[in-house]
Formats: C-alpha cells, sequence, structure tokens
RNA sequence: GGAGGGGUUCCCGAGUGGCCAAAGGGAUCAGACUGUAAAUCUGACGCGUAAGCUUCGGUGGUUCGAAUCCACCCCCCUCCA
C-alpha cells in the first residue's frame, strides 16, 4: 500500500484517534519513508490482545513502506505509567522486568519484519540509554524542558491529582519525562519521526514532540489509535478466565480463536476492520452477505481466522480449528483416538486422573481441581441444570458425590478419556488411568 | 510534625454491638430462547456435598456476642507547618 493511500486507509478503518501535526504529517508520510516507534513496557512477560492494535499497527505502516522500531520499555517498565491508572502500583524487582522484556523483545519481533531490504523493523531497549544517564544529567537536560504546571494539566494524571483517596508519587509522575526522552533519543538515533500509541498515550507523545523540539530542534510527529469498545460497555479482552494474552502458554490458540468466535455481532466488523488485514471493501462484501443470511454470521469465523494465523501463525490456526471443530459438531464419539491426542496437544484443556483418586471426594472436587469449574457451587449450580455432560451423557445433581460412576470404566473413550463438557463452551480432556 | 477524612467480599458501594456471609449496582458463570450472538427472563455468585469453616487494612482488647466499641500499628487522601 502507497504511503498516500494509509491514512486514508487507517482513516476509514477508524484506527486514527489523535494526530498531532496533521497536515504536515500526511505530507511528511506521503514524501518519503519514514521512520516510527511504538513502546511496549514489560508489565508482565506477555503482552495481552489490548496491545494488538497499536502492535499491528507497526506492521500496516511496514508494508506501507515506513521503517517501525518496537521498543521495549527495560527503564519505562520500572518506573510504571500512571497515564489513566486509578492507583499507584507496586514497583517489581529489576530480574523480573529483565526477564519480561527479553519475552516482550520475543513476542513483539513476530508482528514486523527484519528481513525487509529498505525499512527492515528493529527492536529497542530504552534501558540501553537510560540505564547510563546519572540523576543530575536527567534533571538538568531533560527535567529542565518540563513544566510541571503543564504536567499537572494533563488529563492522563486528572485523577489522580484531584481525584480523592489516590495520590501519585514522584516516581510515576516522572513517567512522562522518560518516555518523552525515548522520542528524542530515538529521533537522535534513528531518525525516528512518528510515534504511535494507545489513546491513553497522547499526554506522553506530545510531551515526547515538545521534548525533541527542544533539544533536537526536530519536527516530530504523534499518532494515536483508539480504546477498543464493546457495544455492550463490557470491557475489551476479558474472559470468565481473565486477560487474552499473546502467548500460547498463557491463552492457548484455542481460548484465543475462541475470543474471536465470540464477538457480539454489533462489534465484529469494526474489529474486522481493527484486526484484521483485509481490504475494507472485503469487510464490507462479508458484512453486506451477512445481513442477508439466515442465522449465524460469517463475520466472527473469519475474524478469529484471521487474527489466530497472525499471532499464532497457521499451525496455531489449525490446532484451534482442530479443537473447535471436534467439540461443537457435536458429537464426540466420532473422534479416532488420534483425535484425541492430537487435541491434547492442540491445547484442549486437559488432566490426568487416576481411578483411586475417583473413589473418594466428589465430582465438584474433580472439575475444581483441574481448572474447568472455578468453584464447587458452580458445578452444583451446573449439575441442577444438567449442564455437566461425560462424553455426551447428562450427569445429574446425585452424580456429584459419586465421582467414579461419572467416570463409567465402559463410557470411556478408548479405554481412558473423557470429554467433559460445562456448560455449552467449557471442555476439559481427562485422561484416566 | 499538626488537624481532619478514609481503608468492607472481583469492582463500585451500603452497613456503626446481635435479625450480617454482610443491602444495592456492575462484572462474571449457568439455564431458557438462539446462531458457540444481542436483548429478555430465571438461578448462582467467600469455601465446603453437607455439618460447618474462614472474611470486612493488621495485631491485641472489651463483650455472652464485633465489620460495627477501645488501644496500638500499617496504608491512602485533604488542609496546615
Amino acid at each position: 500500500m502507497e504511503s498516500s493511500a494509509l491514512i486514508e486507509d487507517l482513516t476509514a478503518r477508524e484506527l486514527i484517534f489523535q494526530l498531532a501535526g496533521e497536515d504536515a504529517l500526511i505530507e511528511h508520510l506521503a514524501s518519503g519513508s519514514r521512520t516510527l516507534y511504538c513502546g511496549f513496557d514489560p508489565t508482565a512477560d506477555s503482552l495481552h490482545i489490548g496491545h494488538l492494535v497499536p502492535l499491528l499497527m507497526l506492521r500496516r505502516f511496514q508494508q506501507a513502506g515506513h521503517k517501525p522500531i518496537a521498543l521495549v520499555g527495560g527503564a519505562t517498565g520500572m518506573i510504571g505509567d500512571p497515564s489513566f491508572k486509578a492507583q499507584e502500583r507496586s514497583l517489581n524487582t529489576t530480574d523480573v522486568i529483565a526477564d519480561w522484556a527479553q519475552k516482550i523483545r520475543d513476542q513483539v519481533s513476530q508482528f514486523i519484519d527484519f528481513d525487509a531490504s529498505t525499512n527492515a523493523a528493529e527492536v529497542v531497549n530504552n534501558l540501553d540509554w537510560m540505564a547510563g544517564m546519572d540523576a543530575l544529567s536527567f534533571l538538568r537536560d531533560v527535567g529542565k524542558h518540563f513544566s510541571v504546571n503543564a504536567m499537572i494539566q494533563k488529563e492522563s494524571v486528572k485523577q489522580r491529582l484531584e481525584r480523592e483517596g489516590t495520590g501519585i508519587s514522584f516516581t510515576e509522575f516522572s513517567y512522562m519525562l522518560m518516555q518523552s526522552y525515548d522520542f528524542s533519543e530515538l529521533n537522535r538515533r534513528h531518525g525516528c519521526t512518528l510515534q504511535i500509541g494507545g489513546s491513553d498515550q497522547w499526554g506522553n507523545i506530545t510531551g515526547g514532540i515538545d521534548l525533541t523540539r527542544r533539544m533536537n530542534g526536530a519536527q516530530v510527529f504523534g499518532l494515536t489509535v483508539p480504546l477498543v469498545t464493546k457495544s455492550d460497555g463490557t470491557k475489551f479482552g476479558k474472559t470468565e478466565s481473565g486477560t487474552v494474552w499473546l502467548d500460547a502458554q498463557r491463552t492457548s490458540p484455542y481460548a484465543f480463536y475462541q475470543f474471536w468466535m465470540n464477538t457480539a455481532d454489533a462489534d465484529v466488523y469494526k474489529f474486522l476492520r481493527y484486526f484484521s488485514f483485509r481490504p475494507l471493501a472485503e469487510i464490507a462484501d462479508i458484512e453486506a452477505a451477512d445481513a442477508s443470511r439466515e442465522g449465524r454470521p460469517e463475520g466472527q469465523r473469519l475474524l478469529a481466522e484471521d487474527v489466530t494465523s497472525l499471532v499464532h501463525g497457521d499451525t496455531g490456526l489449525l490446532a484451534a480449528q482442530r479443537i473447535t471443530e471436534a467439540l461443537f459438531s457435536g458429537d464426540s464419539a466420532a473422534l479416532s483416538e488420534n483425535d484425541v491426542l492430537q487435541l491434547r496437544l492442540d491445547g484442549l484443556p486437559s488432566s490426568q486422573l487416576s481411578r483411586a483418586q475417583l473413589q473418594e471426594g466428589s465430582l465438584s472436587q474433580v472439575l475444581t481441581d483441574s481448572g474447568l469449574a472455578g468453584s464447587g457451587k458452580q458445578v452444583k449450580d451446573a449439575l441442577g441444570r444438567e449442564a455437566v455432560t461425560v462424553n455426551g451423557r447428562a450427569l445429574c445433581w446425585e452424580d456429584n458425590m459419586n465421582p467414579a460412576a461419572c467416570f463409567g470404566a465402559d463410557e470411556a473413550l478408548y479405554g481412558r478419556f473423557y470429554l467433559v463438557k460445562l456448560g455449552k463452551k467449557k471442555y476439559h480432556l481427562y485422561e484416566v488411568s
């Protein structure tokens, strides 16, 4: 895609929330290959789908001929970004952050192309230039350019300053200076002229634009992507089991795929525009086709396929689809022994049990221990509604105290497997020996 | 350092000696209806099959009985110095 068309496409996808220096930026991007960056702080050992929009944004820019830099916040991660956070956060140790930073680095790397001939991507860590900086230099060279009067006007910290019951430490208050310095440093080192980020980053980005002008005398730009919202007002990116992570160890490709499959109709086309690389015209066609179709729309499936493939590759997508096909087609008895083994490899939640374990305790204990249910109450509730099935047979209330009967030897698939379903969507594979 | 206001179950938030496992709302889960939607209705929602057990910042104390009273401590906020 040509640079001139890029902004147009992003606008149409509603991926641009704010632009710093709009006309000049459009001209700037249209007139050459530019270098841009986006920062990711190691606040955990994996990124989650909330990071996906800016991450894919880097990719979109690279596809349009620009050079993306992914910045891992080894230094900023040690401070903690206060932007729109309701409370002061606790600090992690240096070792932990270094470990996380390495993991984030690997993760970020899969979305951008390091082999492109003219605009190969780079990954940098702001610890490289922050670690060596002493407090005096920082205060004199960087701090001097910031007005506290201006900083406390920022929306991102207003809540912390004004709201009763919270506060902000000097440490977190200084975060903006560090991120601003990153921008000016990348501008100096790599000729970086554009920073992108989530809408919560606006204050930090404009801070960096000002600082770069003052320190380097250079004009640089900023772009923020919108916060992903859902039509029902609930928070995007959470499920019962918590955050949806990009790391396959934390959120399996199957769970990831299912997350997107469960997108509400009201959101699915917007999400396709946000998260998929399909041309807008194609997305419009999909929407039109779904509107005139009876029953289940295609949008969710296509969205799930696109995003799962982006994050977990074709292998991950195939695994997710294999499980989905097996579980939701209804007939688990049709699975071959190989299929069952494959499902387990593909990331279907599973656990091992011994016959002896089933002789005592309760079913709710078994299901809770394996993580299928959150509590025994949940299991009891489900039992009372015939919402627990083992290899397709619904259990009832009386079965709770007799787990051995629930996993009858003659009912096992291939002598040892039991596919337990709790509710309509949650499955767990037990191997009993 | 001084004065005042706070810390309640995932979140918000009521509760000021027994009727409190703690109102209400949100989130979440399950059922019905469906399309593995939405909306709506129903149920669950500290842990436990149950008896019962463990909670209201922490530690002690008063009391037959404490989230509620007292002492000390920790943390947060506001104002003053």
